[in-house]
DNA sequence: TATTCGCAAGTTTTT
DNA sequence: CTTGCGAATA
């Protein structure tokens, strides 16, 4: 029992609890990880259970890297598969790809791949349709995926709209896909799913292999993924799943928070155990955490306790734009490192969209601050390296008509659209591959000679790189560079732009050397190929880099830090303008802040900003609801002076429409009964079957639901929701008054200086000099103005 | 066929 | 402010 030392009561069961189904709730900084790594030793060393019966499921490959080491340091040479739940489906289907009508040499399509595709059917199907657009449609495609319902079935489900237009542009897109020997993201899953059901023997013989299953993060499964693992669980349902529904994040990419609240119902005779002490944070960070994700209505009650030090107090700063909000953050980082208060890795800094840590990196870079922003996605999303790996998808699967349709003419060969879409129609007509077609262009009537003879050009120049395709993949990389000519392709425009591209072609290349070293056996193309397709944006992450970390909410989920800064904490940001008014999307959000804040180890940092620039403009803005609802008496807080932020509202334009929102919400919420009990489990399962889900769990926060727990003192930081909850008498403020020497904002002149005042109220008259045209006359009742200082 | 220009639209989160 | 797309031109 070598495996307990060190282990709490509750980790100890959970560790010692081997058999059976098992449910982990384990709360934020609870040792999860410790536990988990623990049982598996355990099950190994201590039960006799052989490792290859043991599949964990987690949910980045870093996560599953990081297991696979730990449990190899307690029981060495022992082989517990460990990964992704779309590389588990990945490898499965390779072995199985028959059985979902796929050759085993498939391709991965990523979204923009399959954003492609949904094109082309929804060219197909309705040509000049632009009712919806493909991306929309792609994401429906994507939903119904993650809830297993195939095109055969989607038309049955089809009630609104988009539905309806789905549903040919659905089929067409999977023969697409199935011409091109191609899986999306979902079908990995589905694919699965379909083979599990429809074949039973091939389901026992798995659910025989895989005798221990463990789920990480089991709160953010889909609907398929639950199939799956309900599928492997059920004569040896050794079944034992970790979560936190407070950390629930992922519902907008089907993530079903039902999965985890109906674990006990699912397996009747199910373990749980709670994991509720924190390891790693102070109290006084816990205390905030805990009020926030207290105004969830739709959760379980669980505590959060440490015996960790009281620490610092949390801090909430307002700064007048992002420049100086990145400037501030920079500056007090340089500090820290000068003095060696803080190493650069044990500071991360969080935001909610990508884009906003352009402001960020720029101050970092500008004080000489060492950082490294996590989103490896964004390097394979890059052209130059698409269109590399496209021609090695093409080698690996030369059905792929996406790899095609990208390389046909990249560099150029003067191969127009023309001519590929007579190949298409060839293509199509006679049922085989565009590759197919090519090698056939001669033969083609609609395609004239000219043309045809560059395409076969271009097969020639196939077959050359060809040769190669089973050298490692850095060699065939450079023949792929060196016979195209990419790089010369690259720098022809002598841009700095062209020679970064170039740039990353080296790291491709470098990063192609890693594999090959890593995989000297289990390599190949299509190993490589699907390690590319299936990375994630946390796996490019690299803890040991002595340099600060930029990441999104979303990816921090999973790690810590003691130092966290959290920024642009704004209406329209957090909750984000699309999830600010169904309040299931905005507890969503509001677990996301939560996730944010139980990051950080010993101090954290919450910042927003009182104007943001943002789509070529600037606007005002109204800081986030999930600020008031803070412990902010023991918060140290710096709001400026003299800001008022209820005429804010008054006629200014992007805060209107926040204004309206928070209105049409309210109103929402009004016209619903009020004699609902909070929330109770089976109501939340009751809901989400019911076709009205979205209007009944509306109805169940109350329409306070977002007011802070005590009305916030010293400081005049008014949100828009407490206006409207206010005492009602005063929906409208009254207008700005302004008074001479004051500093103000506009959003199309931007900073000013008030010269002089005339009347007050409505009719009050402002002489304001501008920085950008000088003096200009305004009535501030009528203007977007913002008072930001004297 | 390639390039260029202008316009429009859109910027969540990611396997 | 970016990015992608479509039409008009060389």
């Amino acid at each position: 029992m070598s495996h307990l030392q060190a282990l709490n009561e509750y980790q100890q069961r959970a560790v010692t609890t081997v058999d059976g189904p098992l449910l982990i709730i384990a709360g934020p900084g609870s040792g999860k990880t410790r536990v988990i790594t623990h049982r598996i030793a355990h099950m190994v060393s201590d039960c006799g259970i052989a490792p290859y019966e043991i599949a964990a499921l987690t949910f980045t490959n870093k996560a599953a890297d990081e297991m696979r080491t730990r449990i190899e340091r307690m029981v060495p040479d022992s082989y517990v598969w460990t990964g992704t739940f779309h590389r588990f489906c990945s490898r499965l289907l390779r072995k199985h790809a028959t059985l979902a009508g796929l050759e085993e040499n498939f391709s991965i399509y990523d979204s923009s791949d399959s954003l492609r595709l949904v094109k082309q059917a929804m060219e197909a199907v309705h040509p000049k349709d632009i009712r919806y657009r493909a991306e929309s449609i792609a994401n429906e495609i994507s939903r119904a995926k993650s809830a297993c319902i195939d095109a055969e079935n989607y038309g049955r489900f089809a009630l609104n709209a988009l539905q309806t237009v789905t549903t040919p542009v659905y089929e067409v897109y999977q023969s697409l896909l199935s011409s091109s020997n191609a899986a999306d993201f979902d079908d990995l899953l589905l694919h699965v799913v379909t083979i599990l059901k429809n074949s039973p023997d091939l389901r026992q013989e798995l659910d025989e292999h895989f005798r221990y299953i463990l789920v990480d993060e089991y709160q953010d499964t889909n609907l398929a993924q639950y199939a799956i693992v309900r599928a492997l669980s059920i004569d040896h349902p050794n079944l034992a799943v970790t979560g936190d529904p407070d950390q629930s994040v992922y519902s907008w990419r089907g993530a079903n928070i039902k999965n985890i609240l109906e674990f006990e119902k699912d397996f009747p005779n199910a373990q749980i155990v709670r994991l509720e002490d924190n390891y790693r944070s102070t109290k006084s960070i816990l205390r905030v955490a805990d009020q926030l994700i207290a105004n969830n209505r739709q959760r379980k009650h669980k505590v959060l306790r440490t015996e960790n030090v009281e620490g610092d107090p949390v801090r909430l700063v307002a700064f007048p734009d992002q420049q100086t909000e990145a400037q501030s953050i920079a500056e007090e980082l340089s500090l820290w490192l000068k003095d060696n208060i803080y190493q650069p890795d044990e500071i991360a800094i969080f935001y909610r969209a990508n884009w906003l840590s352009r402001s960020i990196e720029h101050a970092l870079r500008t004080a000489g601050i060492p950082y490294q922003i996590v989103n490896g996605y964004e390097f394979y999303q890059r052209r130059e390296i698409k269109d590399l790996l496209a021609y090695l998808h093409l080698l690996n699967n030369p059905s792929d008509s996406v790899a095609f349709e990208r390389v046909i003419n990249v560099p150029p060969r003067k191969i127009g659209k023309i001519t590929v879409q007579r190949l298409k129609e060839f293509a199509a007509e006679n049922r085989i591959s565009l590759f197919e077609a090519a090698r056939q262009s001669g033969l083609i009537d609609t395609i004239k000679k000219g043309a045809a003879t560059k395409v076969a050009g271009f097969c020639a120049l196939y077959d050359k790189i060809a040769i190669d395709a089973t050298e490692s993949v850095e060699r065939l990389l450079q023949t792929i560079i060196d016979e195209t000519k990419y790089i010369d392709y690259l720098v022809a425009e002598d841009t700095p732009e062209a020679h970064e591209r170039a740039g990353n072609v080296e790291e491709l290349l470098l990063a192609a050397r890693e594999f090959d070293i890593a995989h000297p056996d289990d390599g190949g193309l299509e190993a490589y190929l699907e390690q590319t397709s299936l990375v994630n944006d946390v796996d490019a992450w690299d803890s040991a880099n002595a340099a600060v970390t930029l990441m999104t909410l979303h990816a921090a989920k999973g790690l810590e830090f003691p130092v966290v800064f959290m920024v642009g904490l704004e209406e329209g940001l957090l909750p984000h303008e699309r999830s600010s008014v169904d309040e299931e999307e905005v507890e969503e959000e509001r677990r996301l802040m939560f996730v944010g804040i139980t990051r950080a180890q010993q101090k954290l940092n919450l910042s927003r900003c009182m104007t943001r620039f943002r789509r070529g403009r600037v606007w005002p803005i109204i800081p986030s609801r999930f600020l008031m609802e803070l412990p902010r008496s023991e918060m140290e807080i710096s709001e400026p002076p003299n800001t008022h932020y209820a005429n804010l509202v008054d006629g200014s334009r992007g805060a209107a429409d926040v204004w309206n929102e928070h209105e049409m919400a309210q109103e929402i919420l009004q016209s619903q009964d009020e004699d609902d009990v909070p929330f109770a489990m089976d109501d939340l399962v009751e809901q989400e079957n019911s076709p009205q889900a979205k209007k009944t769990s509306a109805a169940k926060s109350s329409p306070d639901s977002s007011l802070p727990a005590e009305k916030p003192e010293a400081f005049n930081l008014v949100s828009a929701a407490e206006m409207l909850a206010g005492n009602g008498n005063n929906p409208q403020p009254s207008g700005l008054n302004l008074s001479a020497g004051q500093f103000v904002f506009h959003p199309t002149y931007g900073r000013g200086h008030v010269d002089h005042v005339e009347g007050s109220g409505k009719k009050q008259l402002a002489t304001i000099s501008f920085e950008s045209v000088g003096e200009k006359k305004i009535k501030p009742a009528f203007s977007n103005l913002v008072i930001i200082g004297r």
